[in-house]
DNA sequence: GTAATAGTGTCTGTTAGACATTATCGA
DNA sequence: TCGATAATGTCTAACAGACACTATTAC
């Protein structure tokens, strides 16, 4: 606490107070981006089928120093105007061209000599976007080398600047654990989907989640049931599609519910 | 991105970079920690019964500008050779005198003109403290007043300094949900614990935590069972404690196991 | 028909939730 | 003895988990 009442030096008019400081004071605070998405590709059988997901980080190769030539996350210095939410918003919408999607933030990286030029404290953030998001950058930008890997990919086959590798690390973690406790898998499905896709889409972010009766228990169950609903139309018929089976499935959509979880309860 | 390219206009020398910066920097990033403590007053009953607890927030009178004479979160600048969570600790240590206890990340506050004093990001943690160690601080450091407040009384009767009641909401919706969904109530606790005192720490800082079968529920369903077990002696017979009832109570500790929690499962 | 995915029937053992009952000890 | 808290008994309905089975469509 001492800290702070020094800092400044007793002086209490904020319009002097910068040219008076005492203390060293960060040299920029960017707001990094770890930006997933859940690419789609079409598996080439006879039947209908559903596509294969697989999640991918978006990474950009640095052309310049440091770590010129390593992949890092897209990021941007936030200005003194804006929040360090404000400035991740707006990086993600000069990567990707599209305001809406899922952002939101992890922690703070501050480890001392982090970066080579100077105190530069990193706030990270995670978005989920959909692919063609991403293809606007691959159009409009091309200062820089953009890159769509697997979570193995950059954790262990890339190099990696700053200490982005652990941001990565923790922003999977993150996912994970959102996907299993909230509606974030909502981010990766149309507005009405099928149990089988949803079902799939946990698993390609959390490939150990496996759950044989995953049908049964979200339709039947009084407490889990909630957090779905079936589609119908303006009759009240129940909506389905046969999009990726023969027989038609039944489609759901996200309510607003959000159950409290309790390792108590 | 681009912002990070130009941040430093093609400079590749670090040495030389701090003068030559084109951008305007944070003026300063502090750690402000909202310490939470869970008071414990005996009840004046003749029999033996549980005290009462109740849950504390400590904040300090601030004797100059800005803000002055209004409550604030305890914090302290962060300096170069630190990283945020560094500064939270020594924070807490000078407040507490004592190294141990829970520290925890909360956020970054960041809102444009939320300190007169300039572009001053904050970085909020929350710590969990036991009663003793803010005796400490009243004892050593007359320079500034100290309160232990409960929550709706630092949310809707003090005046707060800067953002901070926005902190102090975040915090208290942040312990709430990881003192049911972790096994932070270990914090509050003895080594060793009745299930009485375990479900009265839950609900002193989850009021609507209800659970009638609480002590069945936990001790004899397979799925819960794991995360506490029985304190035994060297033989192996049940340890247990009559100190708040006439019927003795098994004693509990909390193990290792953290259970996965889903909305899905 | 066959293949492929969607969805239900059925069975057993476990858990939830409510309420009554017994246990242990101090005063 | 009574009073207070700890812990178990008991009963019904709901749920979990496994596996077999039926349903709907494309080809």
């Amino acid at each position: 606490m001492n800290e702070e009442i020094n800092h400044f030096a007793g002086d209490n008019d904020p319009d002097r107070m910068l040219q008076k400081k005492k203390y060293r004071t960060p040299d920029g605070v960017p707001a990094d981006i770890v930006m997933f998405t859940l690419t789609k590709r079409e598996r080439k059988t006879v039947t209908k089928t559903l596509p294969i997901r697989e999640l991918k980080v978006m990474l950009i190769k640095r052309k310049s120093w440091p770590f010129a030539g390593k992949w890092a996350l897209p990021g941007g210095f936030c200005q003194e105007n804006e929040s360090i939410y404000d400035a991740a918003k707006r990086e993600l919408m000069e990567e990707t061209g599209v305001d809406g999607g899922h952002l939101e933030y992890l922690g703070v990286y501050s480890r001392p000599g982090r970066d080579p030029r100077g105190w530069i404290i990193s706030h990270a953030f995670f978005a989920l976007v959909e692919e063609w998001m991403l293809e606007h950058r691959q159009a409009t930008d091309d200062a820089e080398e953009v890159g769509l890997f697997t979570i193995e990919e950059a954790l262990y086959k890339l190099e990696l600047g700053f200490d982005h590798r652990t941001i990565i690390e923790d922003a999977y973690r993150r996912i994970q654990e959102q996907m299993l406790q909230t509606t974030i898998a909502r981010q990766f499905l149309p507005r009405h989907f099928t149990l089988s896709e949803l079902y799939q889409v946990i698993q390609s972010v959390v490939p150990d989640f496996e759950e044989p009766n995953f049908i049964r228990k979200i339709t039947s169950t009084r407490s889990r049931k909630g957090i779905i609903e079936e589609v119908r139309d303006e009759e009240g018929n129940p909506l389905s599609s046969n999009q990726y089976s023969q027989r038609p499935a039944q489609l759901y959509r996200f309510t607003d519910l959000r159950p409290r979880l309790s390792i108590y309860t």
